[in-house]
DNA sequence: CACCTTATGACAACGTCATTGACGTGTGAA
DNA sequence: TTCACACGTCAATGACGTTGTCATAAGGTG
C-alpha cells in the first residue's frame, strides 16, 4: 500500500459507489460539516460518514489520508466560509471589526466542527489569504511591519480563541448546555455573601452576562488598544 | 444499578488493588494529569488510566460516573493550581495580570489536559473561589457591578480561550508541532510579493511572531483599555 | 475475636471506533 | 474491443467506553 490517497486533481475515474454517488473531496467535506451540524461533533465519525454517502466507510481514505486530514480540509472550508465576499472598506477599525466578527460567526454557524479544527493551521489557500487580508488592513492603517504582525496575531487569536471556546459551549448536548447555564443561575446565584461576597453583589448581571458570548465586548476593547498604539497624530494623519 | 459511585465524604472501606494501591478521587485526578502530561491527551483513556493506577478500569467508575466526570474533575484541579497561593496586592492592573498569566500557565503546564478543560464551566469550589477573586479586584478598582460583570467576562473567556489555543499547538506530537512552526517559515516565507504583498514584506517577523504566544500582548492591551474605561479622574482617583 | 453486611475491586462481555490488506469490478484510454 | 488499474467493497484487527455480575475483604457490631 504505497498510497492509498489520490490527488483531486489527477483523478479521471469516477466510479459510482453501489448507491449511485460520486465521491469527490468536496461531497464529503460538505456531507462531513452537515452531518456534524445536525448530529453533533460525535457523530463525525468516518463509518457514518460512510453511510451519509452512501458508501463504504473505507472509501473516505481514498479521498483523505486519516481523520486528521479531513478535519484540516474542514477547517480550511470554515476559513474560506468567514471569508466569502468581503471587501475592506479602508476603515481599518470596521474592517477588523469585521473580520473577526465573521470569524466568530461562521464557527458559531458549525460549533461542532470549530470545535475540532479552531486550533489547526492549516496553511492552505483559504488560510493564506487571510492573513494576507488583515496584514494588509493593519499596514495600510500604518502600522510599521513588527507592530502589524504583534497586533495580527493578538486579534487573530483572540478570535479563533473565542470562538473555539464560545463554539465548545454550543457543542454541548441540550441538556448539558441548559444545566451549564443553570449553573450561573442557581449555583452562583446562592452562594452566600459572607463567602463571596462579590459574587453575591452580582449574582443577577452575571447570569445574565454569561448566557451571552465575551467576544464583541472583548473585540471592542482590543481595537480600542490598538487604536491607542496607531503612530501619528491621535490616530490616523490622512 | 442504582447509582455506582459513592461521595467522597461517605467512603469508609478502601479495599486496596490487587497491585496493593488503595484508590480515591484525588489519586485518580493526580495519575490522570501524569498521564496526560507523559504521554498526551490520547494516552486518556480508562483502560490506560486503570493500567496506571494498577487496577481494572472498571474500579474507576467507582469514583466518577463517567469520563467526562473526571475531566470535569481535572479541570476544577487545573484552575485550584492556577490559583494556588495567589493574594491580592491591590493594584488591579497587576492582580489582573498575574491572575491572567497564571492560568495561561497552569493550562500550559498541562496542554493535554487543558485541551480537554478548558471549555467546561465546573461551578465547583476552585472555581467558584477565582470568580470571586476577579471579581472582587475589579469592583474594589472602582468599577460598578454592571461593568465589573462585563470586563470580567471578557477578561475570563479571553484567558481561557488564548490557554485552550496555546495549549493546543503544545498537545501536538512533536512531529506536527514542527511542521506547524515550519508552515510560517517555509510556506508562508515563500510567497510571491505580487499574489501576498503583506505577508512577503512582514514574513521574517512573521515567522518569529507565531512562534511565541500572542497572550500577554493580548492581554496588555485589554488591561489598556480596561483601564481607559476606569470611573473618575483619569483611571483611578486614590 | 467472630460474624455479617456491603463497599468495592475484578472479570467478562457488548457494541462502536479508526484503520488496513485483499479483492474484484467498472472506467476510460488505447 | 481490449486492458490496466483506480477505486469501491469486504472482512478483520485491536482499542475504546461502559455495564452486569461476581467474590472478597474491610470495618462495624456483639
Amino acid at each position: 500500500m504505497a498510497e492509498r490517497v489520490v490527488p483531486e486533481r489527477q483523478r479521471r475515474r469516477r466510479r459510482p459507489t453501489r448507491q449511485g454517488v460520486v465521491l469527490s473531496r468536496q461531497l464529503i467535506v460538505d456531507t462531513a460539516l452537515r452531518l456534524v451540524a445536525q448530529h453533533g461533533a460525535e457523530a463525525l465519525t468516518v463509518r457514518r460518514l460512510g453511510a451519509a454517502l452512501g458508501a463504504d466507510p473505507s472509501a473516505i481514505y481514498r479521498y483523505f489520508r486519516n481523520t486528521d486530514d479531513l478535519l484540516l480540509a474542514l477547517a480550511d472550508e470554515l476559513i474560506g466560509r468567514a471569508q466569502h465576499g468581503w471587501r475592506p472598506t479602508g476603515d481599518w477599525r470596521a474592517d477588523l471589526r469585521e473580520i473577526g466578527l465573521r470569524i466568530h460567526r461562521a464557527y458559531q454557524a458549525h460549533p461542532q466542527a470549530a470545535l475540532l479544527a479552531a486550533h489547526r493551521t492549516t496553511g492552505r489557500t483559504h488560510e493564506t489569504r487571510a492573513v494576507e487580508a488583515i496584514l494588509g488592513v493593519l499596514r495600510r492603517a500604518g502600522f510599521p511591519a513588527p507592530e502589524a504582525v504583534r497586533v495580527y496575531h493578538a486579534f487573530v487569536d483572540q478570535s479563533l480563541g473565542f470562538a473555539a471556546l464560545d463554539a465548545a459551549a454550543l457543542a454541548l448536548p441540550a441538556a448539558a448546555q441548559a444545566a451549564d447555564r443553570e449553573v450561573w443561575q442557581a449555583d452562583y446565584g446562592r452562594l452566600p455573601a459572607d463567602t463571596h461576597p462579590h459574587i453575591a453583589a452580582t449574582a443577577p448581571q452575571l447570569a445574565a452576562e454569561m448566557r451571552r458570548s465575551g467576544y464583541p465586548y472583548a473585540l471592542e476593547l482590543l481595537l480600542e488598544a490598538v487604536a491607542a498604539r496607531l503612530p501619528g497624530p491621535a490616530g490616523r494623519a490622512d
